[in-house]
DNA sequence: TTGTACGCGTTATCAC
DNA sequence: GTGATAACGCGTACAA
């Protein structure tokens, strides 16, 4: 059985060698006899002994930590953003550092946990950052990267928003819809606002005027109810585009609720391509963002900052694809 | 702006005291002079001094690190658990570190880690154990706690599945199905036998016999698609039970994907009560498990063990709530 | 190929 | 109240 507080030492005695043989065979650097690796790795097996991690980052004065600090667990989009950057990171030499950042309470004590324990790395993926300066300083005194977020001097991973959100207001446009209530999110990050101008240039080049399009925001919860419930309200709307696939899910249990089919009374899309689309009925019209790739890409490119030392400044855009359900109506 | 690597020996030498004041006011114990202090927390605060966690860790031979190690992070079921576990922990004197060990490798990778990190407690919440000597070691070598999970030695939070189950049994032979389709979880967990259990049972109380329950699995995916199918292509089968949500939410795509309509084709229950259910049409039958209450209750009984040092052995049971919605048809 | 000795940043135990 | 000093467990020159 594992006795607790075996050290490196209690290794070395009970196998007849000094502590920097053990060292060595335990970090696998340097020579070592063959036959004294075997001998000190029975003993090691047999006694269940474990490296103290804390004595060797002291050690090393360095961690081979990476944070990923993501905003809304219960949120799939980061969920897939959370799940593409652990895989590439729990299958590299480095280890993962989950920061559920949701609350501002969080964010103070995630941002000052990952200071303190001196991570190699940070990825950012929130909606919301509550405090500049205390990520200014995590920033500064490590790598990071940020994946659909806002942060000074970092690179981030994103689509071209702007480019996604013209396709799909085109295409709503495109379908006969003259008065479309658009529900954006309580969030003000670059990526909105670049849908929002988006989505309004398409109608525009569609020949619609500025009326057409009715602006509504979510509340402080990032729920919908609320907005989609007053927009249902003016039935001369009949389409309704939500900023992203959070709040489109949430005004179909609305419209839903209210006795209202889709597409037939009202049409409805959205913007991300989240897993629970497939639940929605008929198939949701949105636009798909790679977010497994992003959140995979960002830990990726992170780890290559880390190894080479350098800060990295570019941002990488990637490929969005443009999903046609049976949610928006052909007038 | 903050410079790396500075440690508690520059503060001290740059507000002319001595190492061990500065730490007294760090950690905030013992006696200190009020200027000396405010003197020392000027000097930090311009400086942007954050203490090292792993000096710390290794000069107190212990971690305030609490493991949360969850199974399978697209489940919604596990998300619940895990909100409501960080939650607590986050609020609290420990520090949540989180693991998703949905992979046998991760699983070896995690559980590693948590030993090299010498944790003060871990709560499992996985529906597969894929290395017991491994989590015993660990097990041994900490605190522990379960959520609806079979680990020996260690305390268990769970509801009474058995009676749930046997609930919405009778709930179904009560509306008149008599031949009932029930697809259970590839995962052999006992929570998991209990339910099936209660379902036969209540069928039984019902006036059924055996074949009136068509028992089919879900593949090593966890998935349910093809099991939803088969069960399908017998149109005497008038109902379908599913052991849990993730499930039910798998067969509501494929009912709707065959264009069958719930209930009027086939009627549709579930277990668990997760939050997806609300995008679901007609609302879910189900059992609705307090799984945030669970995680939650989890990290708080795991916090007292470890302030207690006791090791705990009783299990805990919570409430279910049968949760009756239109998609079982009254016959 | 192996062992010795020092340092990593912090806390705790003593003295003063 | 405050300051030396010895741990904590490990990695790594430098010797041997």
């Amino acid at each position: 059985m594992s006795e607790k507080n075996l050290t490196i030492r209690d290794i070395a005695r009970l196998s007849g060698v000094s502590k920097s043989t053990v060292s060595r065979i335990i970090s696998n650097t340097g020579y070592v006899k063959e036959a004294t690796r075997e001998k000190v790795e029975n003993v090691i097996n047999e006694l269940g002994y474990t490296p103290n991690v804390s004595a060797k980052e002291l050690s090393l004065s360095r961690s081979d930590t990476i944070g990923i600090f993501i905003g809304d667990i219960s949120n799939q989009y980061f969920q897939e953003i959370l799940r593409g950057a652990e895989s590439v990171i729990s299958d590299s030499s480095f280890f993962p550092f989950i920061c559920l950042a949701g609350t501002e309470k969080r964010q103070k004590l995630y941002i000052e946990e990952l200071m303190k324990r001196r991570v190699a790395g940070v990825i950012f993926s929130s909606s919301f950052i509550y405090d500049e300066e205390a990520i200014s300083a995590l920033v500064n005194s490590t790598k990071a990267i940020s994946v659909q977020t806002d942060i000074k001097g970092i690179p981030n991973i994103d689509i071209d928003n702007y480019s996604a959100a013209y396709s799909i207001g085109r295409l709503i446009a495109g379908n006969g819809h003259k008065k479309i209530g658009y529900i954006d999110s309580y969030n003000t990050i670059h990526s909105l606002s670049e849908r929002l101008r988006g989505f309004r240039d398409a109608l525009k080049d569609s020949g619609l005027n500025e009326d057409s399009l009715i602006y509504t925001v979510t509340d402080s919860n990032y729920l919908a109810f609320d907005a989609a419930r007053d927009l249902l309200k003016d039935r001369s709307i009949t389409a309704i585009q939500c900023a992203n696939d959070h709040i489109s899910s949430n005004v179909y249990s609305v419209i839903n609720e209210m006795g209202l089919k889709i597409p037939d009374d009202v049409s409805l899309s959205g913007f991300d391509g989240l897993p629970l689309n497939d639940l929605i009925q008929p198939k949701l019209t949105s636009v798909k963002q790679p977010l497994y790739d992003m959140g995979q890409m960002a830990a990726k490119k992170l780890i290559e900052l880390i190894e080479t030392g350098e800060t990295g400044k570019e941002d990488l855009i990637l490929d969005y694809t443009l999903i046609e359900g049976q949610s928006v109506l052909k007038k």
